[in-house]
DNA sequence: TAGTCTGGGCTTTTT
DNA sequence: GCCCAGACTA
């Protein structure tokens, strides 16, 4: 077998060390997913073990994807071998957790078709809990309440010890436990029930536990840093007493802390298995050695954590690319620009560049750059595709099809397309429900089978006819479900809700929207043979970074966090701002600034070839258009490695050109402008120069200057301490 | 009941 | 500047 011999030493080391807890720390494209598939092969082929004793856990099913199909491509196993290597457990956390629920879910809370709820729904969910509670949002925030249930669930809080020493925390309190109901009336469980469900089984029934540990007896676990609390109690759940566990991660790229995610479960794994073989993969196989010294630059500033040493073969490469825009459109004129310049050159192809942002607010003017150019590009995430109101809505039928207790998902569709049921009726049919102890649905088939009885003397006679308008396919949709398959269903569905008129407004929005529905038909072809309940799970355990594909070669758009285990040739980083990155949310706390950091770092290691920073002298980030400081981070790039205007500490206001900009009407009586064209100025850094032109803006004034030694700069008057010298 | 208006609020978002 | 939610009006 020669799938040993294309490996570094210290990866061949971590591909064959006997089984046993191992910890790999693993360096920006260090060949991780290599090492993973590689040991996963060698198990098999040198150790015998059997394919569906492993089990292989990522954070995302594009991962779980990606390392099937390298495991298919290995040269190695044999083809009896290769074939049986479907027998793998692969897969996210959320996924693997969601099939053994549904395996037990006899003495589970909830049957077997459960649904999840995605942050759409929990949403809603909460709503409806501070409606029924009188609770009011602007006094307690449904976000934080929501965000503080979250972390209870990842910490693995028992909602009986909670604490209620404050306001907030007894509305806390209150909600979760009425929240918690409410997902069980819905049968229907959010992302952290998935994981939490899971360990309370394992950790309150030996004999289950037992099962499953002999079951799994080989776990791999990739983006081992990003683990919350939960997800470390379950791998060590699973691993028991012999653990034969392989955890690969970096320390350096743990960015989901606001998550739940603790790096330091790193650490907490050398503690709680002090056997634990530690191996460093430090050879780097994807960036030059600029960007990896940039890179290192920038994260050895954090403290407290074990500094590697990133190195590759691939030279020395370009310098890094600095630049400074007037203004977010300006700044987005300059990437469209470059990666025209890059392609017309034939240096590197659109699809090879990606322009990754902190926020995808600034995706915005990115956009109508690449509008303004009229050319392609790929948006990453955003309004993501399952967020789509139309897709929601179909989804949300089918949801209620497959299971009628989701209560959520009937509201929304209750009326929509509009058929005249308002909340006063709506109020009506949960009240009538409620009284008959019955779920909503079907209360609405009984009024479909039997419209005499008593009990529906509550609803007037056009409620009732509105009413039967959805309860009138849907009890035919009830009974067709298990007949028809999954595409003929959603069809149905479609039709009989004239769905496509509703959409079709004449406009070009409502053809997207119909475009979409039929993308989501595809979907539902391509899952074939799927049935509806794993339709329904794999939608709604999609991600952003799911919804990538490689069809088209235009620049990707994305943000940093999610290029995480990206790689692209062209890498530009956009927004190099104090506030925008690090964000300004992050200032008054150090670990979230470490994390900011973390972030910059990944966004740098993503860059094969060429890395591309941008800031912008003023930024519109919430509100009016402001004059930004340059990022910090900056500060700590090797000057010797970068092309353009470093900034200096406080004194730095950097080269432009100007492209033409629209001034918005000053509410405030504007200034007279002490500058004029042509006139000699004198900066305290920059020397003499030539005042270019002026501009008022408000109570300020922004100048171009020519200056002797340092070329153009935009300075404003009242930062730059100019000296008049003379008045030409 | 449904469309329009107003005001608050604003990271990131593997699942 | 933009989006969502709830209020308000036809």
């Amino acid at each position: 077998m020669d799938y040993l011999s294309d490996l570094n030493p210290a990866q061949r080391e971590a591909v064959t060390a006997p089984p046993g807890p191992i910890l790999v720390l693993a360096g920006p494209g260090s060949g991780k997913t290599r090492v993973l598939t590689r040991r996963i092969v060698y198990r098999i082929d040198q150790l015998g073990a059997t394919p569906d004793a492993i089990m292989a856990v990522t954070f995302t099913n594009k991962a779980a994807r990606e390392m099937m199909a390298r495991l298919d491509n290995l040269q190695g196993p044999e083809q009896t071998e290769r074939s049986s290597l479907r027998s793998l457990n692969i897969g996210t956390f959320h996924s693997l957790c969601a099939r053994i629920l549904r395996r037990e879910a006899e003495v589970m809370p909830f049957t077997h078709d459960f649904v999840i709820f995605d942050e759409a729904d929990q949403r809603s969910l909460l709503r409806q809990i501070f409606k029924d509670l009188n609770l009011d949002p602007k006094q307690v925030q449904p976000r934080r309440v929501h965000d503080a249930i979250s972390r209870a669930k990842n910490e693995l809080t028992d909602i009986e010890t909670l604490v209620a020493e404050s306001y907030f925390q007894e509305i806390t309190h209150r909600v979760f436990e009425r929240y918690q109901q409410l997902l069980l009336a819905n049968n229907a469980l959010d992302f952290d029930d998935l994981l939490q469900y899971v360990v309370l089984l394992l950790e309150g029934d030996a004999n289950v536990r037992g099962r499953y540990q002999a079951r799994f007896q080989h776990i791999l676990v990739d983006e081992f840093q990003d683990t919350n609390t939960a997800q470390y109690r379950l791998l060590s759940l699973l691993a028991g007493d012999r653990p034969d566990l392989f955890v690969v991660g970096d320390p350096d790229q743990s960015i989901y802390r606001w998550r739940g995610a603790d790096y330091r479960n790193v650490r907490r794994f050398q503690e709680n298995y002090p056997g634990a073989q530690t191996i460093l993969l430090e050879q780097n196989y994807r960036s030059t050695q600029t960007i990896l010294d940039v890179a290192m630059a920038v994260i050895d500033r954090n403290t407290g954590r074990q500094k590697k040493e990133l190195f590759t073969v691939r030279g020395v490469g370009e310098r890094v690319v600095l630049h400074e825009a007037y203004d977010e459109n300006d700044e987005g004129s300059y990437v469209v620009d470059t990666i025209a310049m890059f392609t017309l050159s034939d240096a590197y192809d659109p699809g090879d560049c990606a322009i990754m942002y902190r926020t995808n607010a600034q995706s915005r003017a990115l956009e109508e750059a690449f509008l303004r150019a009229n050319l392609p590009y790929r948006l990453v995430g955003a309004q993501r595709f399952y967020g789509r109101r139309e897709v929601k809505d179909i989804i949300a039928y089918m949801r209620l099809i497959h299971n009628p207790m989701d209560q959520v998902s009937l509201l929304r569709v209750i009326n929509t397309p509009p058929r005249g049921i308002g909340a006063k009726t709506i109020d009506q049919l949960l009240q009538t429900a409620d009284t008959l102890d019955q779920a909503p649905v079907q209360v609405l088939i009984s009024l479909v089978e039997d419209s005499q009885a008593a009990m529906f003397d509550a609803f007037s006679g056009r409620a009732r006819k509105s009413l039967l308008d959805l309860a009138e396919p849907l009890s035919r949709w009830l009974g067709e479900k298990d007949r028809i398959g999954l595409l003929d269903l959603m069809d149905t569905v479609i039709s009989d809700i004239g769905y496509r008129q509703y959409l079709d407004d004449g406009t070009d929005e409502g053809l997207e929207r119909w475009e979409n529905l039929q993308e989501l038909r595809r979907v539902a072809f391509d899952m074939g043979e799927l049935d509806l309940t794993l339709f329904l799970e794999q939608v709604a355990l999609v991600s952003d970074q799911d919804t990538l594909t490689e069809d088209q070669n235009a620049p990707t758009l994305l943000t940093l966090h999610s290029a995480k285990g990206l790689e692209f040739p062209v890498v530009f980083i956009i927004g190099l701002d104090d506030g925008a990155l690090p964000h300004q949310r992050s200032f008054d706390d150090a670990e979230s600034m470490a994390e900011e950091r973390r972030l910059f770092y990944v966004g740098v290691t993503r860059a094969k070839d060429r890395l591309l920073l941008t800031r912008a002298f003023r930024r519109r980030m919430a509100g009016p258009s402001m004059l930004s400081e340059p990022s910090r981070f900056l500060l700590d790039l090797p000057p010797a490695l970068i092309d353009g205007d470093l900034p200096g500490p406080h004194n730095w206001i950097g080269t432009t050109y100007r492209q033409q900009t629209t001034w918005e009407a000053p509410h405030k009586k504007p200034i007279e402008p002490r500058f004029r064209a042509g006139m000699r100025v004198r900066h305290p850094v920059f020397g003499e120069g030539i005042v270019i032109s002026t501009q008022v803006d408000f109570d300020d004034e922004e100048i171009s200057i020519e200056f002797v030694d340092a070329g153009l700069k935009n300075l404003v008057a009242s930062m730059a301490n100019l000296e008049i010298m003379d008045d030409a």
